[in-house]
DNA sequence: ATCCTGCCCTGTAAGC
DNA sequence: TGCTTACAGGGCAGGA
């Protein structure tokens, strides 16, 4: 499940073989959510930028190709030529660059999503449109996150993978986080101190699955293969065995549909 | 504005 | 072995 560690790796792997490469051909699935892939033919890539989970492929002519990968989506390079032949039955999209490559968009289970969109209009992708700050912006203060967090009383951990609060984290990093900060999922108001404390876990290990090229459970890879910060998960997927810290049994539920861990000792309410 | 439910998708693993 | 069910869950529409 590509969060922001996920995308922020793909984007660097990427972004030097796109860049400034026209594209010649493309081609999507039928699936509207996927169509829009075509539009940006013959336009020229001139930066790769992420926003959140988002990456932002800026092309010429003022326009921006944003693909989201949802919970199985990968991009990789291919050689062969594309159109006549597919990589496999779950290619949803391509792009075939003037350099002879193309990239390849791949999504099992279709979650992802692509659009093209006129520079900086996000007015039609909500989530991007109302996207929080980005956690590693020098302007991004816990105060700030605190005051964002007052007089919302959904859950903090709801809060999180919102991207209203900060961007890009989702269900793996925001266990971890809150783990890192000691501060329980369920709780709908945070003090100052605890929301610099979340902010500062959310940079921690936002950073760290970023030199680790990001966490690979089942179907995340990047250009280059698996991450490793699978290995390094202290909270997220661990219910019912110890904590690293006390000892104690992590415990699991049900939050907001996505299942939460947490130490009822270390993140006692 | 917030909250809640259900939907989209398909491979994998568990259960009978 | 073969079938059924549960589960993984980000984003979003729609109704309260």
């Amino acid at each position: 499940m590509p969060e922001l560690p996920e995308v922020e790796t793909i984007r660097r792997q990427l972004r030097s073989k796109i860049i400034n490469q026209t594209v010649v051909r493309a081609g999507s699935h039928e699936s509207p959510k996927f169509l829009s892939a075509r539009e940006i033919t013959g336009r020229r890539f001139t930066e790769l930028t992420r926003r959140g989970k988002y990456l932002i492929a800026e092309c010429d002519g003022h326009k921006e190709l944003i693909v989201h990968l949802g919970m199985t989506g990968q991009l990789l390079i291919d050689r062969g030529e594309q159109g006549s032949t597919m990589l496999d039955q779950y290619q949803r999209a391509w792009w075939s660059l003037d350099n002879g490559k193309t990239v390849v968009f791949r999504d099992v289970r279709r979650f992802g999503r692509i659009a093209v969109v006129d520079k900086g209009d996000y007015s039609q992708i909500p989530t991007l449109r109302d996207m929080g700050p980005e956690p590693f912006s020098p302007e991004l203060t816990g105060d700030e996150v605190w005051s964002r967090t007052r007089g919302r009383t959904r859950r903090i951990k709801t809060q999180l993978l919102s991207q209203r609060l900060i961007a890009g984290v989702g269900n793996i990093y925001a266990d971890e986080a809150l783990f890192i900060a000691r501060i329980n999922p369920s709780l709908r108001a945070i003090s100052r101190p605890q929301a610099q404390r979340l902010l500062d876990a959310v940079r921690t290990v936002l950073s760290e699955a970023i030199e680790r090229g990001g966490t690979t459970l089942r179907d995340y890879r990047n250009l280059e293969g698996e991450g490793s910060n699978q290995h390094h998960l202290k909270c997220y997927g661990r219910g019912g065995q110890p904590c690293f810290v006390c000892a104690s049994t992590l415990r699991s539920r049900i939050i907001d549909a996505r299942t939460t861990t947490w130490c009822p000792r270390c993140q006692a309410r």
